[in-house]
DNA sequence: GCGACAG
DNA sequence: ATCTTGTCGC
């Protein structure tokens, strides 16, 4: 058996939900004051077992792209549902780490939900919490929740609370240190087709970069061909 | 037991 | 998410 396969073997469910429980606690839900200029956007994409975790960064509000970096390795964790963090963050955590030493984010736009958890506690709030940054869930798909009509928006509902909103075709929620009201316009303000741009292009380049099967390192030079 | 189920 | 051929529609 192999470290991969070790790895896998490791990997408790149950006890991941219980981690999930304990550090949803500890989440700010609260806004988290600052000026933002430089937005970041993290997608993780697979190529077999091969994940690759990219990381661009843009400008607020113009989406400007100013870089772009990345890591490939195997992902070994599975994907549960929502455990979906403990698989993404092998891969992306050490990306992610070294960006935000060496490049202002004052938010980041993470590809999976926030607090629209069954612990409310997915991958854009794990995320915000490890890095002590602002983060945005946004979600192709519902995990959690019925849409519930609200005057112009549309809300998602769960348990009583009011978890996340449909923008479109995909859903929103606040990660870390954004309220559901800040989500929704930052978001809207750097969506023009699909996706938020930061998450589109982050996508777009995973693809891209899974032809090419690199180590990791430098990306700004595909960005700019997209 | 059955259906739902981010990426 | 990814695998994967042909096929339906604008």
């Amino acid at each position: 058996m192999n470290r991969c396969e070790r790895v896998a073997q490791n990997f408790s469910p149950s006890k991941a939900r219980e981690a999930q429980e304990v550090l949803s606690r500890l989440v700010r839900r609260e806004s988290v004051k600052g000026e933002v200029l430089y937005v970041g956007g993290i997608d993780v994409s697979y190529r077999g077992k091969l994940g690759i975790g990219v990381f661009v960064i843009m400008k607020y509000p113009t989406a400007e792209p100013l870089g772009c970096s990345y890591v490939a390795k195997e992902a070994c964790v599975p994907y549960v549902p929502g455990l979906l963090a403990f698989r993404e963050m092998e891969v992306a955590a050490p990306l992610v780490g070294a960006v935000l030493r060496s490049h202002r984010i004052d938010l980041l736009f993470v590809n999976g939900h926030g607090i629209a958890h069954p612990r409310r506690f997915g991958l854009a709030t794990h995320v915000g919490l490890v890095f002590k940054t602002r983060t945005i869930g946004v979600a192709r798909r519902r995990l959690v929740g019925t849409e519930v009509r609200e005057g112009n928006r549309i809300l998602l509902t769960h348990e009583g609370e009011t978890v996340g909103a449909r923008l479109g075709s995909f859903y929103v929620s606040p990660g870390w240190g954004v309220t559901l009201e800040e989500a929704l316009e930052y978001t809207s303000t750097l969506t023009r087709k699909g996706l938020p741009e930061p998450l589109r292009l982050a996508d777009r380049l995973g693809k891209a970069l899974g032809a090419e099967a690199g180590n990791g390192g430098d990306c700004a030079w595909l960005m700019r061909e997209l």
